[in-house]
Order: C-alpha cells, then structure tokens, then sequence
DNA sequence: AATATTTCAACATAAATTTATAGGAATTAT
DNA sequence: ATAATTCCTATAAATTTATGTTGAAATATT
C-alpha cells in the first residue's frame, strides 16, 4: 500500500553494515564487500551513497585503501536522517511537506488521514537511532548462530 | 521517505467522495463528477476504479442513470480495506508479506525497523474508516465556509 | 419496438519516474 | 608504474502515471 523504496531500503541497510563494520575496526568498508555481503549490485551502491555523502552521514576516502566511514557515532544518526537523505523528504504524501502540492488541500477528504499516519511513522523513525538498528541486528545474527549450533 | 502511490492518494479520495455523495443521496455517482470535483482525470478514475470494484467496495451500475455506489456502508469499509485493494498489498516492504521476496530475511539488519513501522501504521488504518475519513472531511469544509463567511 | 443517450468496459499507447547496469576518469597507497 | 577504489556520466529496463479510442451494456425517449 505504501512503499518504501528500494533507495530507501538499500540505502539504509548499507548505513547498518556501515555501522557494523565501525564497531569492529577504523578502516574504511569499501562498497565491494558491502555488495557482497547485502547482494546489491556495487553500481547501484554507488548511486545511493551520493546523497548519504551529501547529506553528510557519511565520508569518503578515494583511492587504494580508501572507501567509506559514518561521518557520525551510530548514536547520532537517525534513521529518519537516512531517510530524508535518500528520498529528500520523509512524508508519507507530498502535500505535507509542500502545501501547494495539492490543489484542493483545504477540501481534500484524505489529507488528515494521511497526516495522521504520517506524524505515527515519524515519530517512530525519529527516535530510532544506526545505532538501535545496529543492537537488533547483531541480537538476530547472535541468536541465528546459536540456532545452528545446537542444531 | 515512504511514499504513498497516486493510485492509493486519488483511490482513497475516490470513496472518500463516493461516501459524501452516499449520504446525501441514493442515485449512483458517475465519475465525470468525481473527475471536476477532485481534479483527476476520468480516464485514470476509471482505471483506479477497477480494483475497487473487484474488492467489492463499489458497485458499478451501467447505462443511462448508472454510475457506482458504495457497496457497503462507510462504517463498514476500513481505509486498510481500500488500500488493500489498490495495492494489492498492506505493508511498507515486501518482505513482511511475502517472506522470499529479501533473500537474506535472516540476516538483514534492517527488517525489525520496517517490520515496526508497519505494525503501527497498519493498526492505524485498520481503525480508521470511511465514515472517519467522511466525518472529517465533512467538518474541514463546514469549517472552510464559516471562515469565508465572517470574513 | 426502435433509437438515441448515457455510462461503464477494455485495450492501446505515451510520458515520467524508478530501478539497475556499464564504462571509464580521477585519486591515492604501495 | 600499478592496483585499488571512489566518482561521474550514460543508458537500458521496468514500473508507475496518465491520456486516447473504441466498444458494449443498460436505460430513457420516442
Ligand atoms: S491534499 Fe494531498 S492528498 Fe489530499
Ligand atoms: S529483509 Fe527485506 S529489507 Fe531486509
């Protein structure tokens, strides 16, 4: 019914393996391995980082030995960052952010429905943080593993 | 961020017509009418309409004097129950409705957060109704002409 | 009963946007 | 120099959004 994109999806998962790998070590993730490990093609990778980097969540280092780092603490990205960076805007319908979207706003039968949903979901993303994405993630792989092994 | 489709913005605003014209009368509603008061072509009405009516929320009524109809009371149709029938689906992400659509489910950091966000927006639009969305929607515009009348 | 009118139904197609892939240039470490 | 990596531009494929054309069914009118 409603769709998040693919750019949206994508891209937030690249920012949690992003995290993931800024636990473990200080050297930059290069796009490659993230294409492997989340089986996104690296072009398309390459595509959805531009606005994160441009919306300065994340950095760039060029060249061998270069790649990409959080430009912030997981703590201190929201995931509603993330999203605004990809889709330029974080409403549910476009007539909430930009009011002349609309023609008939002031007598659409639907706009407060939608507001209403909208406020739901941003509060939702507001709160969450890479870094309470980053904790359920790792929970999911621990719990996984353990799964195998007594198996 | 997350957006809602054209289809699912102007096929809720569709019924959310419908619904007002119900009140008022018994006479079917034909979409030329629809189409000056909402805006929307009537061409892409009538392609909107089409799963409505499969859902069995309108009814079509053809010929001279024909139109379409509520198929049920606007206290009976949810707004989930409209969006699920031109979506064809009720979830922010694929994944949550059709388990092989990500390939790596069990490893993906990212789908608790999707999964969250669906839950709430679906109990929000399992609650509201047609009759909400008219009830609203009736107020706005009675608001709309006291306002234009002091002035 | 015949005809004209109204309305939905079905199919085709065009335009715009999203999704995805490709090639090569620029930058840096070794 | 060479290899690794991001950066930039182009373009292809798929999907969504929107319009057009013709036809079929039901009704009203004569
Ligand atoms: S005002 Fe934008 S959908 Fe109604
Ligand atoms: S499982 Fe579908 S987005 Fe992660």
């Amino acid at each position: 019914m409603i769709r998040l994109s693919t750019k949206g999806r994508y891209g937030t998962r690249l920012m949690v393996n992003l995290a993931r790998h800024h636990k473990n070590s200080n050297e930059p993730t290069i796009l490659k391995n993230v294409s492997e490990e989340e089986g996104i093609s690296i072009r398309y990778l390459e595509q959805i980082i531009i606005p994160l980097k441009i919306n300065r969540l994340v950095k760039s280092i060029r060249g061998a030995g270069g790649g990409y780092i959080l430009a912030r603490k997981p703590t201190d990205i929201k995931i509603c960052d993330i999203l605004y960076a990809l889709e330029g805007s974080c409403s549910l319908v476009e007539c909430i952010e930009d009011e002349t979207f609309c023609e008939k706003v002031k007598t659409c039968g639907t706009y407060e429905i939608w507001k209403g949903a909208n406020d739901l979901l941003r509060g939702y993303f507001e709160k969450m943080t890479l870094q309470d994405a980053l904790e359920i993630c790792e929970k999911k792989i621990a719990d996984a593993k353990k799964k195998t092994k007594v198996k």
